[in-house]
DNA sequence: ATATCTGCCTGCTCGC
DNA sequence: TGCGAGCAGGCAGATA
């Protein structure tokens, strides 16, 4: 499932592809992926509009157009996209949900087998990703940040790490990476994590996205790059999905529990429960 | 305000 | 081999 290395590796690929290029016209193929506005009024506002730039806030790719609106595309589990030439297979492809014409006889096309990805077409950009917390690579996102943003929590800090309006992009593979990395227990009350703790979890949540992208993303079954070499970081993955394996650190088995339904995978002797 | 639960979805894995 | 059950999970929206 694409978070924000895999986002990240996805707009790197699709910007040389798409800058400077033209839409010709819009065509949705299963209705609920188009959350705004109607598949007409998208058409009608896509057709002849030039691609500025391909970018991304959190999970939300970004796609501005020179008329000024933003073309936002959400993955979700498994969306996926690809910039294909005319008569190519993905445009019969049984999970097509959205596909756009580009001069030059191409087509930038949305397929998404379990039909969660979205897609926007708006004049701000702000009412769809505006109420994201900071980007976790950004100056902006301090230690002092992250605690202002866990200030009174009381949920577990693994549930916490989910929200993306306390940090954007991270999702339950770089949540689980991150904690292990800084030791922290998943099930710790947010607002119970110390100063020390939560300038340690900042900066494993800034390493782990940094080195993903490096490795262009973790190639799981739902995500795929649209371009070049797949994603590698699932070889540097210490807990996620490693229940039963060595703790890399420690040797202790992995243990896998449930937090606030999401599967939580944590080293036991390395991420002591100390305070819940 | 925060926290929790449900619905959205289909493909894959597992046990029989 | 076939098949149903359970699971995967980001986010919106409803509810407590």
């Amino acid at each position: 499932m694409p978070e924000l290395p895999e986002v990240e590796t996805i707009a790197t690929d699709l910007r040389p592809l798409l800058i400077g290029r033209r839409f010709t016209d819009a065509h949705v193929a299963w209705p609920r992926t188009l959350a705004e506005p109607d598949p007409v009024a998208l058409a009608e506002r896509m057709r002849d509009r030039q691609v500025i730039d391909v970018g991304r806030r959190g999970k939300y790719l970004l796609i501005p157009l020179d008329s000024g609106e933003t073309l936002i595309i959400h993955l979700r589990m498994t969306g996926h996209l690809a910039v294909v030439p005319a008569g190519s297979p993905a445009l019969a492809d049984t999970h097509l949900r959205a596909w756009f014409d580009l001069a030059g006889d191409e087509h930038l096309v949305f397929t998404d087998a379990r039909k969660f990805g979205r897609v926007w077409l708006v004049d701000d950009v702000a009412r769809v990703v505006g109420k994201l917390g900071p980007e976790p690579l950004d100056w902006t996102f301090t230690a002092e940040v992250l605690a202002g943003r866990l200030h009174g929590r009381r949920v577990a800090i693994k549930a916490a790490l989910l929200d993306q309006t306390v940090v954007a992009g991270v999702g339950n593979i770089y949540a689980d990476e991150a904690l292990f990395r800084a030791s922290i227990h998943p099930l710790r009350r947010a607002a119970s994590l110390t100063a020390g703790e939560i300038e340690r979890l900042r900066d494993a949540i800034r390493q782990v996205m940094r080195e993903s992208i490096d490795q262009r993303g973790t190639l799981l079954r739902d995500y795929r790059t649209p371009y070049g070499a797949d994603g590698a970081f699932q070889a540097r993955l210490r807990v996620y999905q490693q229940t039963g394996r060595p703790c890399p650190r420690c040797g202790a088995a992995i243990e896998r529990i449930r937090v606030t339904q999401r599967s939580t995978h944590f080293c036991p002797q390395c991420q002591l429960a100390k305070v819940l």
